[in-house]
DNA sequence: CGTTTTCTGATGTCCGAACCTCAGAATGAA
DNA sequence: TTCATTCTGAGGTTCGGACATCAGAAAACG
């Protein structure tokens, strides 16, 4: 509100440092024709005065508009859903500082096709988040955009040998190794077996997390045994059927994790079975059903990756890394968050 | 990086609607002087072009500066500087957005100082973050600021009956039944005493996650007796004297929770017991220390409020507050992070 | 019908930085 | 010393919106 405290400028820096506002101009954007003693004079006054440019000023003055593409799965995966509508709440709030998103939707199993899609994106935007499949057509086609000098992040999912300019997402290894722990911890001195279902292990989110979660079981927890992984495709049909045959087979189950999305079928399946007191079930992502199952105690925690921070993250890089503006990169990693009953939000 | 997107602005809005710049801008800023029929015009336009008015621009126009002061409590305690620091970071953010931080650190215990202090800001800045003590005096000086124009937010612990504009933090009852959950999960089945330290009942925070503790442990874990509260003070040596006396005299001690400060005092004590690996240790604020513990598992899990996203949160709300822009409230829930050893960041 | 009163349009300035041009100063080389 | 090269200063324009002023139009009123 008040006018009275006045901001320092680029004409303050000029004054200080002897020069006129031009001069300083060019040492501070970086404009040739400036010798470097005079340059180093304006970056002293800069220093001195504490000088910080106004960001609204400088990008008004840029008058660039923005715009990225969000390459998101075209599955019906409750997760996908729940990212795509923060996207599209990224891209409000993105409207209001000169940038502009629009979503592709693609089979993300098709690494053809995910590569071609992105190739097609050449020329037509200025930055692109994808939740990308670690495939050697999609990497190159990363390596592309990068190259025609599009700024690439990966989403969720990361490529990381591509030349991707940040990857916004957990780390999956410790997110499985989370799981183990909890089951390990939650079966407390309990011996028998432990389910492990995954969507596929072609993604390399799915494969990583099931890595972890092994690890841990198999080093620390010697007295549960993981049952070899079963594959679900995501889909709760799968999974229920699935989670009944593993009760159903395994009569000394301790416990559940399911590294995917179907967290549905198996919560069915364990109802069915009036298990749910005493089998352990572990899942990722929290959505309206994971945190009824959480309530109902049929879940025992939830491991997350917010949708939100992700999407808003994925924005906040691609904007600041094309306006050239610093990055808090401490800000931008995503956390493993654990839910259970309690710290529901 | 295109100028080929080009925003939709007042102008388009104005071109839209049939009528002037001038008497969009009245519509829009709610000036007087624009028959109702017209309003409509522009109001319909906005809503046709979808216009998002251009915050950089707006801000650069109204060229107000805001100031806000942060009251944090004098103490050492090591979550409190670690708040302050990142109250610093934030004021550099700030600094790029016409607003600054002054940082005033109180002694909190003193409701009386606390309470001049704040009335001491009235007239002299815009908003205030303030780390509150729940007391009528207090209460009162923050219902004087806002009557007197000025926006407070409260910072981790809050004063629900006064009329601060939002409460930065995390619903400690609910951290405190986490507690309660974890410890009872991980003794699983065992049978034995809990003890439970905390800063001081004063503490509304402390209070009240010391209420939901027990709350849990009494309804769901009725193997688990939790000892008498003890009050440590937040202090290294009294928290290490407290588990020292625990240790010693129940011999059937399961767990610990501490619900304050001091988790040093306590690791040390259970080191020197030798018993890191059989006694649950559960604590409050993720800092080197604590991460230190849950790695070479003395402690079992640290529930955390995050320092830096509670300051930006005050920062932000703030901020739109007082620029009267329009505030993603869903954005502004503190979480109540759970650390195990596996998803340390 | 004329006269108030209430609207509306036209126009301008300002915010702070980006980016441009051009004239003149300082510097270097010949 | 002269001429060609750098430098540097001065000035202007632009971005999109906030806010102000004033003249003229339209509506309301007696």
């Amino acid at each position: 509100m008040s006018r009275g405290v006045s901001r320092i400028t680029l004409q303050d820096v000029a004054r200080e440092a002897g020069v006129s506002l031009a001069t300083a101009d060019r040492v501070l954007n970086g404009r040739a024709g400036v010798r470097g003693a005079t340059a180093d004079r304006v970056k002293d006054a800069v220093a001195r005065l504490g000088y910080r440019p106004n960001l609204a000023a400088a990008r008004l003055a840029r008058g660039e508009t923005y715009r990225f593409c969000f390459v998101l799965p075209a599955g019906a995966n409750v997760f996908m859903r729940m990212l795509a509508e923060q996207v599209a709440n990224t891209a409000n709030w993105l409207a209001t500082n000169n940038a502009y998103i629009d979503t592709l939707r693609v089979d993300v199993f098709a690494p053809e096709t995910l590569a071609s899609a992105l190739e097609g994106l050449i020329g037509r935007y200025d930055g692109v988040a994808v939740v990308a499949l670690d495939h050697p057509r999609v990497r190159a086609a990363i390596d592309d955009l990068t190259a025609s000098g599009i700024a690439v992040v990966t989403l969720v999912s990361d490529v990381p040998s591509s030349h991707r300019l940040h990857y916004v997402g957990i780390d999956n290894i410790a997110a499985g190794r989370t799981a183990g722990t909890l089951i390990g911890r939650f079966a407390a001195g309990r011996r028998g077996a432990v389910g492990l279902i995954v969507g596929t292990p072609a993604l390399r989110d799915h494969a990583e997390r099931q890595f972890g979660f092994t690890q841990v079981l198999a080093g620390e927890y010697p007295a549960l045994k993981v049952l070899a992984a079963q594959e679900s495709l995501d889909e709760d049909e799968r999974t229920e059927a699935i989670a009944s045959r593993l009760l159903r087979e395994a009569p000394d189950l301790v416990g559940l994790y399911n590294v995917g999305a179907g967290n549905r079928g198996i919560a069915a399946a364990i109802s069915a079975a009036n298990r749910a007191s005493d089998l352990i079930f572990i899942g990722h992502d929290l959505t309206e059903d994971t945190s009824r199952f959480l309530l109902r105690g049929v879940m025992d925690a939830v491991i997350n990756q917010d949708a939100g921070h992700q999407s808003r993250s994925a924005a906040r890089v691609l904007l600041s890394h094309c306006a050239g503006e610093p990055l808090l990169s401490e800000q931008e990693r995503i956390r493993i968050d654990i839910f259970l009953r309690d710290n529901l939000p």
